[in-house]
DNA sequence: CGCGTCCTTGAACCGCGTCAAGCCAGGTGG
DNA sequence: CCACCTGGCTTGACGCGGTTCAAGGACGCG
């Protein structure tokens, strides 16, 4: 993340879209000239609300969440300073989608109509964003299937590399930079809270993490990368997202 | 589709991407004028391979594949005519996925340079574009967590009703505008075989389909609806896009 | 006719979701 | 200070769904 900077609004780091945009979000984000507070816990907007623009992220953390078959809450991603959420599609659509505080967090709110107007005035960014959007769309799509055939022990394995690479890690005891509860864990990885468990303690008496209460260590890291993709390394048997090389746009 | 139209070039019908664009698929292949002509069950382009362009499906099938866990070969999506693959992202990146010819296929290369030549002619083109993925991406990562869920039987049920949409049905006889081998509608489905089996001969028994050898007439697709979706009916329940209002855009 | 390819069915194994019960820590009240 | 409660964590037992293996049909082709 080498191209951050301060933003000259909310004098935060800000991350390029790539190296692509000669306009970025600060500028739109001084345009917009407004901040939002958001408590832990405490829902930004809820599955089945219309939205009207897009939220940037100025400080903390966020998971967006979809109910999923059986009622059963799923988090879709995860979000945090730097990341957009609430991109709107077209016509308005809704989707059963709902981001909730996981810590308080501070935003601010991009207008659909700002978005637009600094979109036509700069083609080259709406551009760079199409093809990110393009390129993520395939890679989300490759992953959805992969995921169908992981294992719940690699799902849970890939899922504590997604925190560390979401939230990264605390550099003096080097726990994941989050806490988060078995459920949530459940909830990211797509399974129960019993499974959770088990694979947890399994990965700690293999010496991959080491568990201190919700905290988590990642002790081998590698490890857990090579159970995430024990056959064919290169692939992108991750799935999950991971930053990209020019800097890192949320979604959704 | 009611927005289908004549190609100026090819004389296929060709679909809008949706009514904000002026400038249309159309002109760009007229630009192009070049044709490409693949046989059943050839490649298109191989996992792996670098592609500096994207191809318009002029006439034909194709399935978009991408090798998996354990060296299982997935279908992640399908495209027919009018429909548009290969669409590179930024930097160049490779992907794993390979296209291959369901039968006899007439493609257009569009090379980038003519692409992004279109696109900063016209921002608002490129801007409902960058819509149709970010919404696509949203719907996509909210499936993808969704078929984690999903039962076999619910999946299989879903790939029916997927290739309906896709690929029609026979007016005459009613039966699927395709003909699927037993293995690729489990690639399709992400499961094995012999599962696959099983259950067509359960939603046979069940009165919802009729096996003809490999033919596959649905007979009953309120039902298979009401399997994919027992639930809740409106939700993103369904593992596979379907097409839009304005007309459909295949990516991939 | 034999052979290959695909389809079909049966049977065994096992991953994992679910239920039920016990455990531990923090908070509250007497 | 202890008793109690509550919510999250943990472990064991059970059962179902689905993958896998193995074997047998159906069909087309040389």
């Amino acid at each position: 993340m080498e191209d951050n900077i301060n933003c000259a609004y909310c004098n935060n780091k800000v991350c390029f879209i790539n190296q692509h945009c000669s306009v970025n979000w600060m500028n739109i984000i001084s345009e917009a000239k407004n901040q939002l507070w958001y408590k832990k816990g405490q829902y930004i907007f809820r599955e089945g609300d219309r939205i009207f623009g897009l939220y940037f992220i100025e400080r903390g953390k966020v998971k967006i969440i979809s109910t999923g078959l059986n009622n059963k809450e799923q988090i879709v991603r995860l979000a945090v300073t730097g990341h957009v959420i609430g991109h709107r599609g077209e016509n308005h659509e809704t989707y059963p989608i709902g981001a909730v505080a996981l810590e308080d967090t501070q935003l601010c709110f991009l207008d659909n109509d700002i978005v637009y107007e600094a979109f036509m005035n700069n083609p080259n960014l709406t551009f760079s964003l199409m093809m990110f959007y393009s390129s993520e769309l395939r890679k989300t799509e490759i992953r959805e299937r992969h995921l169908a055939q992981m294992s719940i022990r690699e799902k849970i394995a890939d899922t504590l590399l997604y925190l560390k690479e979401i939230f990264g890690m605390n550099s003096t005891d080097g726990s994941l930079n989050a806490v988060l509860s078995r459920q949530e864990i459940a909830e990211i990885a797509g399974t129960s809270v019993e499974q959770v468990i088990r694979e947890l303690t399994d990965f700690e008496n293999e010496k991959l993490i080491i568990k201190q209460g919700r905290k988590i260590i990642l002790f081998d890291v590698d490890g857990l990368v090579r159970i995430v993709a024990p056959h064919n390394k290169n692939r992108y048997s991750s799935a999950w997202p991971r930053p990209n090389r020019n800097g890192f746009l949320g979604k959704q």
